[in-house]
DNA sequence: GCCCAGGTATAAA
DNA sequence: TTTATACATGGG
């Protein structure tokens, strides 16, 4: 990969390997908006970017130049080698052949684990555009102005703040489970101090003591905020994705998931957002 | 009106 | 252990 940095934006040239849009509407993150074709705004980590890409060249246009290294080359995952991991994920699997065929530019982003964590409760039984509202929401309500937008909340902004208030933002029922995990984490019953070293099997029961957090939310949080991407795809869609594909229809969720462990083994992580793209594009798992 | 959404908690079989 | 249902809200 090459950089160049210029007084008021840093340009990428020479990887293989990452498609904004891929990236930013595969379903992993919500605080983003289209500006035109490859042309977003994204707010992460309490700051504002501005990314176009074309004829194999991405501008990034942060507020400051330092948050480039600092911060989005982590966020957008640049330094990891996907070119090889799609290699050994594509081996003898037809599937992801055509999944990568189709959406290779994903990367997994390395996203804020209190942000994710909230943003997914919201995701449970709710629709894309919802789900970006209400987070939306709950930043103009709580959250630091920033040149634009608002900043995602912070656990103290959002510990401040009454069920109702945070009812007030559309959550619905994922109200109470958000009054939860922040008491959660205020308490320390849930270290997020703790996510960068802990196994991905003990953070998982962690996450899962939060009520209204459930296996896929947790795959979820620590898959697009930890770095997890051996987290075994339980997901619904996943599984009903294996259904159609592989199986009977009169096959049970058991013995889905058992096919999918053998087909997937520590790659599940990387697999599950191809087959998410996989499934959209095929009308597949309705 | 009716159906359902990138699920989960709960009760009941 | 597995299966059925309610849940807030809004769009199709």
């Amino acid at each position: 990969m090459k950089t160049e940095i210029f007084a008021d934006k840093v340009i990428i040239s020479e990887y293989d390997s990452f498609d904004i849009e891929e990236t930013l509407e595969c379903g992993q993150c919500f605080r983003f908006f289209k500006i035109a074709e490859k042309h977003y705004k994204i707010i992460a980590h309490a700051k504002e970017l501005y990314i176009y890409q074309h004829e194999g060249v991405t501008e990034f246009y942060p507020t400051t130049i330092e948050e480039f290294k600092d911060l989005w080359v982590h966020y957008f995952d640049l330094e990891r080698d996907y070119t090889q991991i799609k290699q050994s994920l594509a081996q003898n699997d037809p599937v992801l052949c055509k999944a990568i065929e189709f959406a290779g530019g994903i990367r997994i982003l390395n996203q804020d684990p209190f942000e994710t964590i909230i943003s997914f409760i919201v995701s449970q039984n709710n629709r894309i555009p919802m789900i970006k509202k209400v987070i939306d929401n709950m930043s103009r309500q709580f959250g630091d102005k920033l040149t634009e937008d608002y900043a995602f909340p912070t656990l103290q902004q959002f510990a401040e703040r009454s069920l109702e208030e945070i009812c007030e933002c559309k959550t619905g029922f994922r109200g109470k489970y958000i009054m939860d995990a922040v008491s959660k984490i205020s308490g320390g019953l849930v270290d997020l101090q703790g996510f960068k070293v802990k196994q991905t099997t003990d953070l998982k029961k962690e996450l899962m003591s939060i009520y209204g957090i459930g296996s896929k939310v947790a795959d979820c949080i620590l898959l697009f905020s930890c770095s997890r991407h051996e987290v075994f795809p339980t997901d619904v869609w996943v599984k009903r994705i294996m259904s159609e594909l592989y199986l009977s229809e009169s096959a049970t969720l058991n013995d889905i998931a058992k096919a999918a462990a053998e087909m997937f083994g520590d790659k599940a992580g990387f697999a599950q957002q191809y087959l998410f793209h996989y499934a959209r594009v095929h009308n597949i798992g309705k």
